[in-house]
DNA sequence: TTTCTAAGTTCATCATTGGAACTGATTAAA
DNA sequence: TTTAATCAGTTCCAATGATGAACTTAGAAA
């Protein structure tokens, strides 16, 4: 049966996840923050399979996360990159890799990225706006009497 | 062909994407976080299919993100809960929904939380955890001169 | 005796995946 | 002048995986 389609859910979640969800596209938008950009380097640092690659780079593109731009005319060569909207999924990205880092490793992370304004190596922590304290499960609960559940769309007919 | 195996990358965002990679796991963890318990509650609240939903449930909880606890014994009745691995979780799930309620929606996001401890309705930020600045993607270099890929294992032979 | 609920399992079908080979345009090498 | 190499894909196939529907099991309620 077909996937299904989340991208009329009123969740936000399931809307990402509906982008997201597979096991390719983080990884690719993670290359392409790290400064991939060529159809054969996705290919070369993934392992991906060629027609894997070509739907999901199209999917991005469609989706406006990336953008497919000729970086030499003859021969077409062509290069894939971050929009700002993809650009600002990355730090989706660092929170994923935190919680890799913290406990799918026994030992030290795997790779460290320099947060240039401030020079430390960076540690990524999901904050509250308001308060700006590191946001736990626990301290969270449903603004006002919201019906959160089902968020899917109801069977017509 | 078989689903590529990430679990053995040396890379975080591989690692979790191997184990929330799919498009219903990060949908059963929002809603596990958001108090649903057992197995036809997440059957009625995400419409997934029973058998895709016990593969996703053995997965988290061998992982170790959920825990399976009898809640009545005659008959027998189980629930799931998050364990700390899937509480710690939670605000790479907090990252996502931020990411689509400024990308995906157009008006007001669909579910909102607020955050206990200050009172205020929550806005999650990934932030820098040395300067307290949130991180964007244009901030950050690799430490040092790592070699940051081919991240996935060589093929041997 | 029949129905109901919770928590799954089994089954057939259809979609997606990954591997390998192929295309096509151009440049470089022998 | 062949031959090889590079980039950016497309095509084809077999195998795996997802899906909905129906079924199971154990006990409770009508």
């Amino acid at each position: 049966m077909k996937k299904q389609d989340f991208s009329g859910w009123q969740c936000s979640v399931a809307r990402t996840a509906d982008l997201i969800g597979d096991w390719w596209t983080p990884l690719v938008l993670r290359d392409a923050s790290r400064g991939v950009q060529t159809f054969d380097g996705f290919c070369d640092s993934l392992g991906i399979s060629r027609n894997t690659l070509t739907q999901r780079l199209n999917r991005l593109v469609a989706e406006g996360l990336m953008q497919r731009e000729a970086y030499n005319d003859r021969p077409k060569r062509y290069r894939y990159l971050l929009t700002e909207k993809g650009m600002d999924f990355v730090p989706v990205l660092l929170s994923m890799a935190a919680w890799g880092d913290k406990w799918l490793f026994d030992n030290a992370p795997p790779f460290r990225l320099r947060h240039k304004s401030c020079g430390a190596e960076l540690r990524s922590v999901v904050t509250c706006a308001c308060c700006g304290e590191e946001v736990v499960a626990a301290d969270l609960e449903p603004v006002g009497t919201q019906e959160c559940l089902p968020t899917y769309p109801e069977p017509k007919g």
